[in-house]
DNA sequence: ACGGTGACGTCTG
DNA sequence: ACAGACGCCACCG
C-alpha cells in the first residue's frame, strides 16, 4: 500500500529524525506539532508506527522516560533496542532519561 | 450513530 | 508534596 497521508504523518517525521542514542517523549512531540495532536495521539501514532520499520518507536518513551509502550513492542524488545543504541536502560526505565532527552522544539528547530 | 478506551500530559484541589 | 480530574484525537465495539 503506497504511503497514504496519515494523520500523523508528522509525528513519524519526527521520530525518524530522532538521533541515535536519544529518546523524546509524547507531549514533546505533540507539542512540537502545536499540541493540535494530543500526547494520546502520538501515543496511537506510535502504534501505527509499530508497524512500521521506518519509525524507531522504541525511542519514544512518556514524560517519565518510562517504557510504557514496551508491552506493545512484545516484551524487552523495546529496551534491548535502547540498550543496542547505547541508550542505558533499567527497570524499564531510561538512565539519565534527562541527559538523553531530545527535544524536537529545541534539537530540530 | 454513540460511547468507551488509550504507548500521555498538564492543571487544580 | 500528593492525588484526582480533565483535555486532546483516533480507533474499536
Amino acid at each position: 500500500m503506497p504511503p497514504k497521508p496519515n494523520p500523523f504523518d508528522d509525528v513519524y517525521d519526527v521520530v525518524k529524525l530522532i538521533p541515535p542514542g536519544r529518546v523524546t517523549s509524547y507531549g514533546a512531540i505533540a507539542r512540537y506539532l502545536g499540541s493540535k495532536g494530543g500526547a494520546r495521539l502520538v501515543g496511537w501514532a506510535m502504534n501505527a508506527a509499530h508497524a512500521m520499520d521506518d519509525v524507531p518507536a522504541h525511542r519514544v518513551v512518556n514524560r517519565n522516560g518510562v517504557l510504557t509502550g514496551k508491552h506493545h513492542f512484545g516484551g524487552n524488545r523495546m529496551q534491548e533496542a535502547l540498550e543496542a543504541e547505547g541508550v542505558a536502560v533499567e527497570n524499564d526505565q531510561v538512565v539519565d532519561f534527562k541527559n538523553r532527552f531530545w527535544d524536537p522544539a529545541v534539537e530540530l528547530v
